[in-house]
DNA sequence: TTTTGTGAATTGCTTCACAGCA
DNA sequence: TGCTGTGAAGCAATTCACAAAA
């Protein structure tokens, strides 16, 4: 078991991985399950999943495997989302508009409870989920992220203005970014940030498939 | 320089981040520009830079560092994307529509030319894009492969139907996936994925949060 | 037997540091 | 002098292989 900052950066992606294909196992009611198994349903080594876990602490029983309710509970403790926990979102464009209604959030315990945009046809839309809000002025952006306690931002503005509003995030408050726009952020190291450039990700695509030749 | 298939993984990741770098200094008439630069806007060392240019040729000029428009063509050259592709989408939900009218593909070189879904709902829907088109049942999509030479697809349908499509998508003759389902996709090696787990992405902010305490 | 947890070996990636070119 | 390209060194992550536990 190890300090947080000394585990390796790709087991704690793989951690999230893990937990999604256990919640996998425990709907199909599969009490325990050996690291091979985890490994062979994530294509993972073996070996690979003992020593991810073992980052972490003890979790396994030998000659049983893991048994899937506890681990899920663990892994949860770990990543911090045992309990649920409150989002905005920057940016209420086509592709907000959707991260705003996208379930897969919420299905792992991130509720998007605000919105803003500087876009006054966007401003006063309201949200059709479980916590409905209303699209607020970006101004309004601190005191949504005092009120409910907000740590993470989800940034969806176009390139031009995604350093700006992330300052804007950061002043505020915000803890943690998931970045859609394709730009490099500049912020301080006490931020979080997490970028989603869906263009590179069809370039890489792209590059393998050159690779195999066609 | 070496074979593709020796290039570190890391490093092809990071090509694609080099290229819109490069774009950015395009824009503002730079003509050349220096690894140590080019590393400093994306948060990379200058060694880090050279090195993975060098793995896939000699680029830059002693003294004067790289030319920015040769180096742009070059490296679109390496990933495939010196000439538009096509791309479809199957899954016409929140995120497959906001997907379709997304213009950070065509900006690096993808036209999303097809879509499909099983729902007779939004089966008929008309595109309002550059190229236009009406969403599909999924039976035709073999055909739009083969008519429109399409060999990448974006995966944005549920959970539950993700592999399921996917296996339609190979069969009728894609050669790489773009899945924002939250699933472990079991395809033959002949076929490139990349997969984008919005959930997950939060996940691993909330546990960087954790790291630093809050 | 099965399967974990873990040091040791190995593989892979990044950084260093410098020769060579402009 | 300024900057690239690159072996060598250093660091990080993965795989191996086996003792210990059930």
């Amino acid at each position: 078991m190890l300090k947080p900052e000394d585990i390796p950066t790709p087991a704690v992606r793989r951690l999230s991985l893990y937990l999604r294909q256990l919640e996998v196992f425990h709907a199909a009611d599969r009490r325990t399950v050996s690291s091979r198994q985890l490994g062979e349903a994530l294509s993972l080594s073996d070996a690979q999943v003992r020593k991810d876990f073992a980052y972490f602490g003890q979790f396994g029983h030998p000659g049983i495997g893991y048994r899937v309710p506890e681990l899920i509970q663990r892994v949860r403790r770990i990543l911090g989302t045992d309990k649920p926990s409150n989002v905005l979102i920057a940016g209420v464009g086509n592709l907000g508009r959707a991260l705003i209604s996208f379930s897969g959030f919420a299905k792992r315990g991130f509720e998007v409870v605000a919105a803003f945009d500087h876009d006054p046809r966007v401003i006063g839309m309201k949200s059709t989920g479980a916590i409905p809000f209303t699209v607020q002025p970006l101004s309004q952006l601190p005191i949504a992220v005092r009120e409910k306690s907000i740590r993470l931002g989800i940034l969806a503005v176009p390139a031009s203005a995604a350093q700006s509003v992330a300052d804007v995030m950061v002043a505020g408050g915000i803890r943690g970014i998931l970045n859609f726009a394709p730009v490099t952020l500049q912020t301080g190291s006490e931020i979080a940030v997490a970028s989603v450039d869906l263009g590179v990700r069809l370039e890489q695509l792209s590059f393998q498939l050159g690779m195999v030749g066609g």
